[in-house]
DNA sequence: TGCGGGTTTGAATGCGTATTCAGCGACGGC
DNA sequence: GCCGTCGCTGAATACGCATTCAAACCCGCA
């Protein structure tokens, strides 16, 4: 079996030679929708394929300023969360012809990434990751570059500058709450994620008012900066004390959840849910596992994904700049075991609910 | 506060306009190392900053002809492995100057992801995924790019085509072995990954002459395909029926591990290890954790990336093509609690060990 | 036969940069 | 005071392709 190895790249003016062609004729059967016979589109196929041409994508998108990429800015792959949606996010774009540049957003200063970005020239770029300086979003968008954020919004004030796509934070925090109140609870911590991150500002608010609503309130409170070991720390400070320790707790992401059911089970000795019931946040595939089955507010990927990649083609399609919109996909809450239930058959009892069981019960 | 936005690239004759030089001084100036005096280096760069410039990588790519863009090739994110590998990768390749083009292999079929590859005139092309087709690596060598086959290895007979780094599969296995027979357990099992990858073969490989140098054999066996679900199933088939039923397992994977403990535990109502020794591969974080504490063969990750990036180099340093090389890193049995220990205090006992300790026990 | 309208075609141009090449001035040794 | 050397510079070119433009072609219809 022969194969020849070329070391020289092989470009349009070779396979044009061959087909007894123009360059032109070559770049146009190459280009959908472009007038070209069919009957020389075919001679160019076949002299491509027998050399082997690939077009250049460099030299294409340096006429058409396309480059068809798409830059993913992203931290906390340690959070399952993330590498599925990186997963589907590739995935999907790879469907319409975009692959994804990655960035990890290890380095501190947000300046040297954009500078790092833009330099590839790439048609958009999505911010996925919670915990994000708003300036690198700004920077971006100034650059007349689409920016979607993931999972993440700009904060207070200017809102409007930059598009986004997250689930109903504040709605998941809400149903959180009135979940933990109609099954009795009444010290009720709470361990938040980054403090300054718009997840955990909304998911905390959405908690804290559906409490309210139940006449109740934030019972103990620590922070677990979506860390692992982080949520462990604030666990045992605020369970492991001698005196009375909170009967249930709303983690801002199921993978914090995990370290303090581990950390309450196998370190504190207490029992989940007999002793403290856990809610987390995300509903990653974990989250289903026989060893958390822990209840979870669902952030829906599929659907997220799906409008990223609408708002996306939005800014691809005309080249103006269309206003920034701010997409909330609604999730459901996942009942599992790891919190208690009401009596109530159902979830998501309406406000007052906890305040009447109270008497009845 | 002023902002301009410029829908217009700038270019670098724009710059050596403003900076009152040449085209060339401004591209001397951001090439390290070429020829230019401090002083011009310094109206360039004060100009470019104030224009917001930066150089076009797809024009530069299309002179230099290296992209600075690394292909990957993923699949499998639900395993915490490759997130983590991910991770590392991109974040040691930022620090060259280097980036990730991510392809996640959701498509069937490898000729257009090839392709799609080759557009991009990547640098190199990193390969991690258990379960990919050995065309695809064998398609890119041959297109004379770089390949580094990441935790795999071509199957038998071509392996000296394509350079790789894995682990010290076989080793591992073998350990497993040891460890399994020295704790004296006579009925062992074997959950497969995937069982036409490299992975899978060198692991049952090692398992197996590891048991038979301690006079054992595999028990029984199962399937998981390297799938969550599919580990489930494979475990209610060894463990569910009335018959006797093996008294450790060897799963090929910690991400199969997780779903062999759950099904164990929560669905069949055996208690681990009391009842059930399960031992897993790869040492993900997960792991470590409370509710598993599963015994496990390390695979060293930052050693492995290193390598990977150091094969890669070499291809990139010198562009004569070295020949290929296949690193093997070993990695340590990391001894939890999922699998119960031999008196014996320490662990990799010596070939042998096993069968003498029948005698003296 | 001639002619308009539509479809194909190839030559030429430009995208934004790195690099080659020749030239320029300065400088030191004779 | 002259020549060789060295450090720096700008004009010109090439990278591989998409696209514009005008010319060529095809077809049916007059």
């Amino acid at each position: 079996m022969m194969r020849l190895i070329m070391k020289t790249n092989v470009t349009s003016f070779d396979v044009a030679r061959l087909a007894e062609v123009s360059q032109s004729a070559v770049s146009r059967s190459f280009t959908p929708g472009a007038s070209v016979s069919e009957a020389t589109r075919l001679k160019v196929l076949e002299a491509a394929r027998k050399l082997g041409y690939r077009p250049n994508a460099h030299a294409r998108s340096l006429i058409t300023k396309r480059s068809r990429i798409i830059g993913l800015v992203l931290s906390h792959l340690e959070n399952l969360f993330y590498p599925a949606a990186l997963e589907q996010l590739a995935t999907r774009l790879q469907r319409d012809g975009y692959h994804v540049l990655l960035f990890v957003n290890a380095t501190p200063n947000a300046d040297e990434l954009v500078s790092e970005i833009l330099q590839y020239h790439v048609d958009g770029i999505v911010l996925a990751a919670a915990t994000l300086s708003s300036g690198l979003a700004r920077q971006c968008a100034d650059a007349s570059i689409p920016v979607v954020l993931f999972n993440r919004v700009m904060a207070a004030g200017s809102e409007g500058a930059v598009s986004s796509v997250r689930s109903d934070n504040v709605g998941g925090g809400r149903a959180v709450a009135a979940f933990l109140a109609a099954a009795g609870h009444r010290r009720i911590a709470y361990i938040a994620g980054n403090e300054e991150s718009s997840t955990n500002l909304e998911r905390e608010r959405g908690f804290r008012e559906g409490l309210a609503e139940a006449g109740l309130r934030i019972w103990a409170r620590g922070i677990g900066d979506y860390d692992f070991e982080q949520a462990r720390r604030a666990t045992r400070e605020l369970f492991g004390g001698s005196g009375e320790r909170p009967d249930a707790v709303f983690v801002a992401s199921d993978h914090m959840a995990f370290a303090v059911m581990d950390t309450l089970r196998f370190e504190l000795g207490l029992r989940v849910p007999d002793d403290v019931s856990v809610v987390g946040f995300d509903n990653v595939p974990q989250a289903d596992w026989g060893s958390y089955r822990l209840t979870t507010v669902e952030q829906p990927l599929e659907p997220m994904i799906e409008a990223c990649v609408g708002l996306l083609q939005n800014y691809l399609r005309d080249d103006q700049v269309p206003p920034a919109e701010n997409v909330i996909v609604p999730g459901r809450l996942m009942v599992r075991e790891s919190a208690r239930r009401s009596a109530v058959p159902k979830v998501a009892a309406p406000p007052g609910a906890a305040a009447r069981r109270r008497k009845t019960g």
